[in-house]
DNA sequence: AATATCTATGCAAACGATTGCAGAGCATAT
DNA sequence: ATATGCTCTGCAATCGTTTGCATAGATATT
């Protein structure tokens, strides 16, 4: 990309001074320094030249570079693009830029990823794929990067993350299924090293037990990730079983539409036969077959909230640590209906 | 993040060699200047110190960032999570790093982006956003930016692009109608400013005289964005008409989404009442409620082969402009079926 | 009026790499 | 033995900033 031509010194020749003092002028917390009178010479200078920081010399020098890396598990999950736009928005406000890197679930991805950014000198991480308790937030840790989670929660204290109300969710959705006349009620979990999937779950326990059920521990499959694959196996394991269950909670969306596939290739009808609720209300939800009843989480300001708190720690990096827990809400839709 | 430590002139020291010996024989080109045994050495070093180049000294001294700028129009649209992804693919193993921008469909922020871009002096930029005639490109070729039109064509010459032809794949919708019986068939155009549009509205028009059909203009309607809402909208227009018609050509997928939730709301059963097609197979068409019959672009290739185009500019910035046209594909669903 | 205090600016050294130029060492040709 | 050429390495300047320190002038203090 073309040269940002002019430079402090081009300025500096310009009116006569020091391109230190132009240095000053341009930076805030610096401008104080200087006289007014050659402050405006400067700053008018510096318009009319149309002047632009070369932010290659500026990192050099601060070793600061206005970056922050953003890892995703999945950027085909239409999920992850409200939070990435939350992110961005807050974080470009401020100047920062934005890198995201997908690690398709993968450890060692998410580990070369991590190499990436230190190389590239981000200021700071958002993480949506970290796993309950995981190196890499260690790593990060001990090398002293401002890092926040999104999405997920970790096992370790002290560290900054911003999720939705798991447990609250999930007894919403319990709640719902009793009211429909529920009662065998079974569970597809998610992967119990993330924390949405051990949060849903437990929720998912209390959910019944507050409802007066009781949770059949056959009528539960644990999926290995959170795809439509895993929730396909999951139910037709379910199936399998030969017990009678009139609803399914699927620990997110996409293990719903998994769901879906089963029930649909055994012809059972869903949302007649058989309520089927997710979590998330991930984008298009409200376009499946039948529209998904599910629990909606506010990702945008998940987002948001997260590229906040990281700010917050870049500028301030002893703050103390900081989780946040949105209010989820049931968003109840045509997937689940009263029991026949 | 935590400095990188050790530095050229550290591996110097280390085995008593001039800082830019070692420079010489960690760049591939370089390397052949100095002896072989020295060159182990300094491998060697480096390698144990941990050794990590400094991106920003490379840069502020090369002028180069290693790093593209994509420009999409919407990261919430499903569509666009592929080709990031094969553009990050193929630019990651060349040590490239991707920096994503939003601009909502939006000039203004377009504009922005590319000042925020040359800010970071990005070594390229992969653009799909681009109108057939667009500002962003002049000034990119003006200013002698490398980059490559991504899903969308230009006008102008001499400007690279991957596109899927979307005049064949429009013809196979057609063709794919005719076939089923239908004869009236309607058209949700998209905005003519893009090639998209644009070309796939041409597509049609030459599609129905394949197949010996007359267009009646008054069953086109055209949208101004790829929006849900607009579809919904154009097929209201449609149905205003009063006009007997039994098939819909949606410019894509988005738009045909919209054109579902008007047929709903008119109670008119897509796929039997009425057929409905789409463009681009995105994410999740399948899932829709009918799944949608729909072309399909392969959109990790388009990604994929722009970042590849790309590099070959940045390497070689007077390598002459190429346009690839990918084949695309019809995928009959659900939503498409004889006329009664 | 002389000294101390303060302010605004300039100076120059970084930050960590790249690269043209110079020169040392050695082999070959004359 | 000298000239010629070649290969390898070192020197030092440079990219465009930031920033601690020095200093010149102005102001305040006694």
């Amino acid at each position: 990309m073309a040269q940002s031509r002019v430079t402090l010194r081009d300025i500096a020749d310009k009116i006569g001074v020091h391109p230190s003092t132009v240095s000053r002028v341009l930076n805030p917390k610096t401008r104080q320094m200087v006289t007014e009178e050659i402050a405006d010479k400067v700053l008018s200078a510096a318009e009319e030249m149309g002047y632009r920081p070369n932010l290659f010399a500026l990192s050099l020098k601060t070793n600061r570079s206005f970056t922050v890396g953003v890892m995703v598990p999945d950027l085909t999950n239409p999920a992850f693009a409200p939070i990435i736009k939350g992110i961005d928005n807050v974080l470009e406000q401020s100047g920062y830029n934005v890198i995201v890197a997908n690690t398709d679930n993968l450890i060692d991805k998410q580990q070369r990823s991590v190499e990436k950014f230190r190389e590239r000198h981000v200021d700071g991480l958002i993480i949506a794929t970290a796993q309950r308790k995981d190196s890499v937030i260690d790593e990060c840790c001990a090398e002293g990067t401002p890092f926040v989670l999104a999405v997920r929660a970790s096992t370790d204290i002290g560290v900054s993350s911003v999720v939705s109300d798991e447990n609250v969710g999930a007894n919403m959705v319990i709640s719902h299924l009793a009211q429909l006349g529920h009662t065998k009620i079974a569970h597809v979990a998610g992967p119990q090293f993330y924390s949405t999937g051990f949060e849903r779950h437990q929720g998912f326990l209390q959910g019944m037990q507050n409802a007066g059920l009781n949770p059949d521990p056959e009528l539960i499959a644990f999926c290995d990730a959170f795809t439509e694959e895993e929730g396909r196996r999951a139910t037709s394991k379910l199936l399998a079983m030969r017990k009678k269950f009139t609803a399914i909670f699927a620990a997110n969306d996409m293990l719903a539409l998994g769901v879906y596939d089963e029930l649909e290739a055994d012809g059972i009808r869903c949302g007649t036969d058989i309520s089927v609720v997710g979590f998330d209300d991930m984008p298009f939800a409200d376009k499946f077959n039948p529209p998904l009843t599910t629990v909606h989480t506010p990702l945008i300001d998940v987002g948001a909230e997260a590229a906040r708190i990281l700010l917050e720690q870049i500028d301030n990096p002893d703050i103390p640590a900081r989780t946040i827990k949105l209010k989820p809400d049931l968003i109840v839709r045509k997937s689940s209906g009263p029991v026949e």
